[in-house]
RNA sequence: GGGGCCGUGGUGUAGUUGGUUAACACGCCGGCCUGUCAAGCCGGAGAUCGCGAGUUCGAGUCUCGUCGGCCCCGCCA
């Protein structure tokens, strides 16, 4: 094995050319694949910049031949030559660098590598598990490092962004006072004050409102945010927000900051040029359309309510449901006609799984409804349905009868798995909206009281001030969520910044004024200091690179993921630790 | 907390109603080879089938438990 004894790299594996004809280079990398002709033997090198070809000719060097032949797999070399345009008819047009080779004078070995348990690039699909543990070869992956790439280069352009626009980035603490409501948190046990935690933080939402209160202005900050909860293939334990906050605006003004950076990030990256102004919903709307607070609107198949065409037919199913208030509707799928009884039941099954209590499939005929239904119907009424759907002969109606919500919310999830099935989603779209008017609160089933829907600091609508005690599950709340292509990808608010909005609110919230104290008196505090009206929005940072990236897992943009079950397959966390460290900070485990 | 799918050489898979030497591809090792680029040709090594019980004359295959991976519901102010 040899040091680099002064050798420096010259150029990346992925930059020559032609143009670098005759030139004497020194390029370092990995042997990504050897081939070896027992004469010749040809080296694609790799670095992160891409691969070279560099050739050993024994008739040339026939020492460093020698040392070339021990060359495996993931060794790292230095190797040293002139660079030729290759052969007629020997062109690699695969790689940027497929016009040339290096014909190889020196070579340095300057660390060798086991066998790795998978190829990097290979063609065998490696299970998740596998690259988990072996993280370090995983990235090595051109399609880890492109997803690695691309989320630098969204923090470049977020960053300049903001800079560009007067924000200031202002670091919060990581260790914080643990919050009542929301996600669990994750505890950190203080030595210092035995049996007292610190908390990790869930968002910097206190921490930017007061840095709000200190005259910052506008700030944003790129931070890392912690939840215990369950994972998904787009929620993690640590996962990274945008966190961004604003002085003296209004909920248009925070929009409209949001979307510059949008267009910003998605030009800048993907040199995709996003439609602005941006689609705006109200969340009933998304609702009564989607059946969605986030709906995906890369394809159409909007919901209809046929509950007032339906209310007085013979199918008492649907007549019922209506009559106890509930709600009769569905989405069409055109040319559904097609669909087997199986398949039909299948849907249905799913849709049981989902809480359904049925799933009624129309197959629209040339004259009328091919279906056992139709003889409950008139054919006035048919019309009318067929026509509310606008479906045709060929179509398939697929209906669900509900208590309002429920069957919003089964349309809505019947709606992505029918897009899923057929295919309806075109991979290289990317839609964008605004969900807006959202209500401000939301009722706990299990606590029986309201809960903020969205945080405590929430401002109502100035509008529904009136409303909040009469009836508080009308009132709205200044708040918005970014939608893209079906993912909540950021959500904020126009904050509460009087201390006796916030008073009525933890009121409302049933919070006693001791609690609100105990827990937020700070915030409470600062906000008799003379705190300016603000709002502001987080960005889930990961799920927008997953989106950009066109990637089904947020693992797959974050270098160090955990796994389903919130463990570190790599450097096998959580673990435990030692008694004496137990002792030294007051804990016992039970 | 609940539901679904999965776990077989280093990697990815096959393995029939339970039946004797667990198959294939890639990778790995060795040999041949002066223009390959997913090099090629020839040969070889490598698996107590995640782990633990149970049923059985006999378990990769069936049952239970357990560990791990992925997806979903709950949860995620």
């Amino acid at each position: 094995m040899d040091n680099l004894e002064g050798w420096k790299r010259s150029h990346t594996c992925g930059e020559l050319t032609a143009k670098e004809n005759g030139l004497d280079v020194t390029l370092m990398g990995w042997v990504h694949r050897r081939r070896d002709h027992g004469s010749l033997i040809f080296i694609d090198l790799r670095d992160r910049y891409g691969l070279t070809q560099i050739v050993f000719d024994p008739d040339l060097i026939p020492e460093k031949y020698q040392t070339a032949k021990d060359l495996r797999g993931e060794f790292v070399i230095a190797a040293r030559g002139k660079v030729r345009v290759r052969p007629e008819g020997m062109v690699n047009p695969n790689i940027a660098t497929g016009t040339i080779e290096v014909a190889v004078a020196d070579l340095k070995i300057l660390n060798r590598a086991k066998t790795p348990p998978f190829e990097i690039d290979g063609d065998v699909e490696v299970s998740e598990e596998v690259r988990l543990k072996y993280r370090y070869l995983d990235l090595r992956n051109t399609s880890m490092q492109k997803n690695m790439l691309l989320r630098h280069q969204m923090y470049q352009v977020v960053r300049s962004y903001f800079n560009r626009n007067n924000f200031v980035e202002v670091e919060t603490p990581i260790l914080m006072r643990s919050t009542p409501e929301g996600a669990r948190d994750y505890l950190v046990p203080s030595r210092i004050h035995n049996g007292k935690f610190y908390a990790l933080p869930q968002s910097p939402q206190t921490y930017k409102q007061i840095l709000m209160v200190a005259g910052m202005d506008r700030y944003f900050q790129i931070v890392r945010c912690f939840r215990d909860e369950d994972l998904r293939h787009d929620r993690q334990p640590e996962f990274t927000q945008i966190d961004v906050e604003m002085s003296f605006v209004e909920q248009d003004d925070v929009l409209e900051m949001v979307e510059n950076l949008m267009a910003d990030l998605f030009k800048e990256t993907l040199g995709v040029e996003l439609q602005m102004p941006v689609r705006r919903l109200s969340y009933q709307e998304a609702l009564e359309t989607y059946g969605s607070d986030k709906p995906d609107l890369r394809f159409d198949m909007k919901i209809v309510d046929i509950s007032s065409l339906v209310q007085d037919c013979e199918f008492k199913v649907f007549s019922g449901c209506v009559k106890n208030g509930g709600r009769v509707c569905g989405v069409a799928l055109l040319g559904g006609a097609k669909y087997s009884r199986k398949q039909v039941d299948t849907l249905t099954e799913e849709m049981q799984r989902e809480g359904a209590k049925g799933l009624v499939a129309i197959k629209v005929g040339a004259e009328g409804w091919d279906s056992s239904l139709a003889k409950f119907f008139e054919s006035e009424a048919v019309t009318e349905i067929n026509e509310s759907f606008g479906v045709k002969e060929g179509d398939l109606l697929l209906l669900v009868a509900d208590e309002k919500n429920t069957a919003l919310t089964l349309a809505g999830s019947l709606r992505l798995k029918l897009a899923d099935r057929e295919n309806l989603i075109s991979e290289d779209k990317y839609e964008l909206c605004w969900v807006l008017d959202f209500p401000l609160l939301e009722y706990d089933e299990e606590e029986k009281r309201y809960g903020a829907r969205h945080h405590p600091f929430t401002s109502p609508m100035d509008e529904d001030l009136a409303i909040l005690e009469d009836n508080p599950k009308e009132a709205r709340a200044k708040a918005y969520d970014l939608v893209l292509n079906g993912y909540e990808v950021a959500g904020g608010s126009i904050r509460i910044h009087r201390r006796e909005l916030q008073d009525r609110m933890f009121r409302l919230l049933n919070i006693s004024e001791e609690e609100a104290y105990d827990k937020f008196g700070f915030l409470l505090d600062a906000f008799e200091y003379g705190a300016p009206p603000h709002g502001g929005i987080a960005f889930g940072f990961d799920r927008l690179v997953m989106i950009l990236a066109r990637e089904q897992s947020i693992r797959n943009v974050i270098a160090f993921p955990k796994t389903n079950s919130a463990l570190s397959l790599m450097d096998g966390s959580p673990s435990s630790v030692s008694d004496d460290q137990l002792k030294e900070l007051g804990l016992r485990v039970i």
